[in-house]
RNA sequence: GGGGUCGUAGUUCAGUUGGUUAGAACGCUGCCCUGUCACGGCAGAGGCCGCGGGUUCGAGUCCCGUCGACCCCGCCA
């Protein structure tokens, strides 16, 4: 039935033809978006991915005969003239809108069978029927244009970074296993049995160590592998622009991530404010409840533990005097909400981890606090201090600091995108900069890195490693767009001595520490020099421009949250054979 | 590991208090149609109501379990 190319060679592709290219003969090689049969006139709408073109067949009764045997998604040729359409037929939702092809020939280059949801159709489909048939749903308007767009960006950046005289180079993808952080992807070896490589979650020793090699500046389209939950910003395996630079100061880091993030979104004719706004993670976290902290709003927290040292609601006064604090934020036009809105909030509230939400306004009578004990003078004072005006609701929350931060925090997301609160086309770029080098990991007793054991403390703070590590600031710094971290990094340690007192503040003994970093620890001894870098997540950054709320939509073949492609069914048991070889048994 | 939303025709969905033969739109098939582009008209096919159990005279609907998709928490140096 299909019949074969042959010789036939396209000339336009079907978003090409113009009023400028009437007269022209031309060959449209593409799928069949629809067929509008009228009896003796035929309408074909021909899709590739630069567009859509109408092709007319007419008159002739055989090539009328072949028109009515095609079906969507059939991949035909067409060969005709490219004619000017009359005034009253131009379709103006087309670029290709102006001119038609009447076809002089029909070639059938294959079949298809009946697609399970249309092509060409903007209609919703479920993600598990897209994801099943992800070959067709690529072929959709939206996803086409995802995929380009990604290309552009991807493009965009390489020549940004050669421009900046960045070398791009290659790092393994099998590599040796570092159980810090999260967990490997493992890859038994046939040569080494009961041995086994890594994926990389990050070529970040490997970075380091072009830098000892004298690179000066490298960066990496690389593919990273976690073994971690799936959300809708983090795949298993992901992609980062990862980069390092020699003798690098934070300035110049964000220099050039600033650059680079510029010409990321020249690609959608954004251009970003520069430089970018700058926030110390302690700033974030007890203003925002988050260190990564959406600007686009305001809803920011504030701190009232003051005004209830003393108070008669024993819930607050009881925080405050086991060192914990009362904050909260200020709802704009709340105060009329109705009571199922207020339970919603304190729901929300509940939701994020709040063992309660206590709300307040002025009314007409006076003012009104869920919680009465408060008392009317103490309520007064809270709405004053917070700036809450007549049509304004107050939410407060007790706890430690930044638990009561974080949780509000969550709180403010959630209220905000209920409420309709977060702009469109708004672009809320900063960094967050001046995170702790260690947080507490009170199930092992000991610290843990925050960023990674390679981060730099700052210099002011070095002489307090030993005696206070929680109060060490590390030299890292995380560039945020809208809520999302986009990317991360931090000046490294390049100095053995540093490295050792970190690793021992980790809980590592030299000989673990030489065990697992050996290489690295050895070729920091040879004349490192003072570098840092960053990674950037390429996929949410393509996913922000793309205005995607996920990053599924801009990876062509993603996995589901349970870790499964749909298309080709992986994972999935393999031969026994193949196990015997590599000496593996499973339990399952 | 925990919490939540959702599984009904190829697709997206509706389906009342548990009650006759489970509907709509789009898609699909056939016929008609010379300017359509969300073509139009006529006719038609298409269902293990995710799966398994239970309650009941009777279950798409109620209960239990299970599988899957999505969102969130934990996790993600």
């Amino acid at each position: 039935m299909a019949e074969q190319l042959g010789s036939l060679a396209r000339t336009h592709t079907c978003g090409a033809l113009r009023v400028a290219d009437v007269g022209a003969r031309t060959v449209l090689l593409g799928w069949v978006q629809k067929i509008r049969d009228l009896g003796s006139i035929i309408f074909l709408d021909i899709r590739d991915r630069h567009g859509v073109t109408q092709v007319i067949v007419q008159d002739d009764a055989d090539l009328l005969e072949r028109a009515k045997r095609l079906r969507s998604e059939f991949v035909v040729g067409i060969e005709g003239l490219v004619e000017r359409r009359s005034p009253e037929t131009v379709n103006a939702k087309l670029p290709t809108g102006d001119v038609e092809v009447r076809a002089s020939s029909v070639r059938l280059l294959n079949e298809a069978k009946t697609p399970p949801f249309m092509i060409g159709d903007e209609q919703n489909v479920s993600e598990e029927t897209r994801l099943k048939y992800r070959y067709l749903d690529l072929r959709r308007p939206q996803l086409q244009k995802n995929v380009m767009l990604r290309h552009k960006v991807t493009m965009a950046l390489r020549r940004y970074f050669d421009d900046q005289g960045f070398l791009d180079i290659e790092t393994p993808i099998l590599t040796k296993s570092t159980p810090e952080g999260a967990r490997d992807f493992l890859v038994p070896s046939r040569v080494h049995p009961g041995e086994f490589y890594a994926l990389p979650q990050s070529p970040q020793l490997f970075k380091q160590i072009l830098m000892i090699a004298g690179m000066d500046r490298y960066v990496q389209i690389a593919r990273c592998f976690r073994d971690e939950a799936l959300r809708a910003d983090r795949q298993l395996e992901f992609t980062q622009i990862d980069l390092e630079i020699s003798f690098a100061t934070p300035e110049l880091v964000y220099e050039i991530v600033e650059g680079a993030l510029a010409a990321a979104f020249e690609q959608i004719g954004v251009t970003i404010a520069r430089p970018f706004r700058r926030m110390q993670y302690a700033e974030a976290i007890s203003v925002y409840g988050s260190d990564k902290p959406d600007l686009r709003f305001g809803l920011k927290i504030q701190d009232v533990g003051h005004l209830f040292a003393e108070s008669p609601f024993g819930i607050f006064r009881e925080a405050v005097a086991h060192g914990g604090t009362v904050r909260g934020f200020v709802i704009p036009g709340a105060a009329a909400a109705s009571r199922r809105e207020l339970d919603e909030i304190v729901e929300m509230a509940k939701q994020a981890g709040a063992s309660g939400l206590i709300y307040m306004r002025r009314t007409a009578e006076g003012v009104q606090s869920s919680a009465k004990a408060i008392g009317e003078p103490a309520t007064i004072a809270v709405l004053e201090a917070m700036g809450a005006g007549a049509a304004d609701l107050v939410v407060l929350a007790s706890g430690a600091p930044d638990a009561a931060s974080k949780v509000l925090g969550q709180l403010r997301l959630a209220v905000a995108k209920k409420r309709g609160l977060i702009p469109d086309g708004a672009w809320e770029l900063l960094w967050v900069t001046d995170f702790p080098l260690f947080e507490w990991n009170a199930d092992e007793q000991r610290w843990d890195s925050l960023h990674h054991p390679f981060t730099s403390p700052r210099e002011e703070d070095l002489a307090k490693l030993a005696a206070d590590p929680g109060s060490v600031r590390a030299r890292a710094y995380d560039v945020v767009l809208n809520g999302w971290e986009l990317g991360g990094g931090s000046i490294r340690i390049h100095d053995r001595e540093t490295q050792a007192t970190v690793f021992r503040l980790l809980g590592l003994s030299d000989e673990q520490a030489k065990l697992r970093f050996g290489f690295f620890l050895e070729a920091l001894e040879y004349g490192t020099p003072p570098h840092g870098g960053l990674a950037l997540g390429l996929d949410r950054i393509v996913a922000m421009l793309a205005g995607e709320s996920s990053i599924r939509e801009v990876i062509p073949f993603p996995k589901t949250t349970q870790a499964v492609d749909l298309m080709s069914d992986a994972p999935s048991t393999v031969d026994a054979a193949q196990l015997r070889e590599l000496r593996l048994r499973t339990e399952a």
